[in-house]
DNA sequence: TCAGTAACAGTAATTATTACTGATTATAAT
DNA sequence: ATTATAATCAGTAATAATTACTGTTACTGA
């Protein structure tokens, strides 16, 4: 069951996340749709974000407050601690053998991983 | 200011994250020391938990709920998607080069990365 | 010994997220 | 097209995680 409808509310808020390269929370993804849809709630931009990911068109980034992505492919994020914002690291490219590494090691069934830097961002840094 | 005195609360909810390897939650610190220290409150595990961080004694884990770990050297992570737990691994060893790496490609200053793995951990294999 | 203040327990408040409710609307079969 | 159905919606209530506040206790250094 849940057969899946066309919604023009999903729509829009794929097409917030796939349109900003800042790796939206929920509330910034409501915050920046609202202006221009007021009838828009926040519930439903939670249940849209849940469903995008369940289906795989986003990927869902475990920070304490959670960030969504709509670049899916595996790759490597950064996170500045001054200003918050997160970035995509793509010249770092995803090592499937780290997997198997680690499955080789630990004896767990490993999916995938995830590769998070964090320090100061070239804007912060000019600043200082 | 701010300067450090002695608190027996900050001891034991340390020695608590040193004494296991399931990274708790400050939820699971809370009821593990409760019934041997009935006066602890909450309020305390979160304060002297953000302080041991702060003060390099532990590490915070960005998980959505968080996670603290008394393994202050840097090394990966894996988490269970099946059940929750997140063990260590130890034997893939932390790769400084790509730190080096990330910070020339993005222009940012990169300090450290964590590297998170997911799948389904052994007891869990087990049990299918 | 006592003044200053870190730390405490208890609790209120805040924030992030999910669940519920009744109304609306896309879809598929008539 | 019309209608039945169930997915989706907006609005809001509820829950969960975390932080901030309040009055009290107890180190610590003068």
């Amino acid at each position: 069951m849940a057969i899946k409808r066309f919604s023009k509310q999903r729509e829009l808020i794929l097409s917030a996340v796939m349109n900003t390269t800042e790796h939206p929370t929920a509330e910034m993804v409501y915050t920046r749709l609202k202006p221009e849809n007021p009838a828009l709630s926040l519930g439903t931009v939670y249940r849209n974000l849940n469903q995008l990911v369940a289906e795989g068109s986003l990927i869902r980034l475990p920070f304490t407050v959670e960030r969504f992505d709509a670049t899916t492919a595996p790759h490597a994020h950064f996170l500045c601690r001054e200003c918050g914002k997160v970035y995509d690291i793509m010249d770092i490219c995803y090592d499937p053998a780290l997997d198997d590494k680690a499955q080789l090691s630990s004896g767990h069934v490993v999916k995938q991983h995830e590769l998070f830097f964090d320090g100061t961002c070239v804007n912060c840094t000019e600043k200082m």
